[in-house]
DNA sequence: TGGATAAATTGGTTTATACCAATAGTCCGA
DNA sequence: TCGGACTATTGGTATAAACCAATTTATCCA
């Protein structure tokens, strides 16, 4: 053998590759061929399919759901986080954010929660948590950390459709300084159930760290995003 | 059947849980037991085995090689960007920063590009490609584009060893505002060969724009970060 | 005509198997 | 003693097959 080394990309990728093609031009919502028909087309199993066809899922490109198919998926939401809330971010793209309270409660502060906010452990604090949606769709499971005295804030956070909101005007807190920490997670069950994502699915996992003008700690919130969906983006000087 | 909906939760989600629980105490570098070892020792297959170690390696537990075995992970690098540098950073968490340089060149530039710092399509642009590592380790693969009269870019890069550094003593650059834009990506072939990640692998794309005191920018640069070993902090003024 | 039921379709999970590729260890010969 | 070939081990890729679960479509009956 004279060449002995060609090319060596897995099956697979090469096949993601061509699928790719298939769907670059297509409209949002147009349903491909099934695992079995592209599995035979292809001169592939259906294994080496849906590995390609899971990495599409993965990236955002493809939508699937048993029993229906596969279909082309919409292109990524971008979200401008910093002076503006997520609200006003997704009217300036044109598009409606919503959320949906799961729980509004208060709670003993578990060790994290409690060295976050500077608090001792086991003081109650506040404990909102909230499903957000753009254009009706879930886009990340939020659950927030509060502390201090806020009486009615399940009422409040309910009238004025945003926690940011309730709690400048009702409470007169006003959040001056934030720390946002951003890494990479896996879907697991909880996000599979109320973000309708696919299991091992890549998500962004974000904290962020509150403070008042004072530098006192208010807010602490962990977020999971779906990876598929969101972008984020920090504008900051230097 | 009376109780027919048990738990369904998946068989390698399980098996993941369970590993997990056999090396959350172990020291980083600890040898587990061979694929096929597993296989036997919990009742199920290789291919569930392998899909639980694929999600445990994504998430940055577990590093793998073939040949070799799979090993506990050492945990996740902090990264704190804003003011500090990469350098600056590593070194305030006892670790050591560097980089790689694979390209220092002048190209004209793409549409992107072009439009990102407000040249003319074509026109031609520094380009700065580098592997940032930490102790030794690649963590990202960064390629940055300039826009400017920049003579004897690739000594002074070499020279300084940032290219932060370079802009601002040799050439007086400074860049006062930034906005970073941070995504999920999966690991394809550039990165399994640059970064050694598998296949799939979850990663973190962030695109940065870089602008002077005067609001020009002077700065594009898309990074690819393992997301198996990084965590993205912005803190930020509201 | 409307609605319940059954069948077909399609994605989801798991197993068993075979072979490839990289590594580490062993053994043998110069 | 060193170097290289061989072998065993371990992860990497791919196939075929079977069965489960959600959805859609077709069918049949009141």
């Amino acid at each position: 053998m004279e060449t002995p080394a060609p090319a060596a990309l897995p099956k697979y990728y090469v096949l993601k590759e061509q699928i790719l093609t298939l769907i670059e031009d297509a409209v949002p919502g147009t349903l491909i061929p099934t695992e079995r028909a592209l599995a035979e087309q292809y001169g592939t199993s259906r294994t080496t399919v849906r590995q390609a066809i899971g990495e599409l899922v993965s990236e955002g490109r493809l939508d699937r759901t048993q029993g229906r198919g596969t279909f082309v998926a919409p292109p990524k939401v971008t979200h401008v986080r910093q002076l503006t809330s997520f609200t006003d971010d997704a009217a300036s793209q044109g598009m409606t954010a919503s959320a949906r309270i799961l729980d509004v409660s208060e709670v003993p502060a578990d060790p994290v929660t409690a060295r976050r906010l500077a608090v001792e452990p086991g003081a109650v604090v506040h404990r909102v948590e909230r499903i957000r949606l753009v254009n009706g769709e879930p886009l990340a499971h939020e659950t927030a950390f509060l502390a201090g005295e806020l009486p009615g804030l399940a009422g409040n956070v309910e009238v004025r459709g945003s926690l940011y909101s309730a709690l400048r005007e009702d409470y007169g807190i006003r959040i001056s300084e934030v720390e946002d920490t951003v890494e990479t997670k896996l879907a697991g069950p909880d996000e599979v159930r109320l973000l309708a994502v696919e299991m091992g699915a890549p998500m962004l996992l974000v904290h962020r760290l509150g403070l008042d003008p004072d530098g006192r700690p208010v807010e602490w919130t962990e977020s999971v995003f779906r990876g598929d969906r969101f972008r984020f983006v920090a504008r900051m000087h230097v």
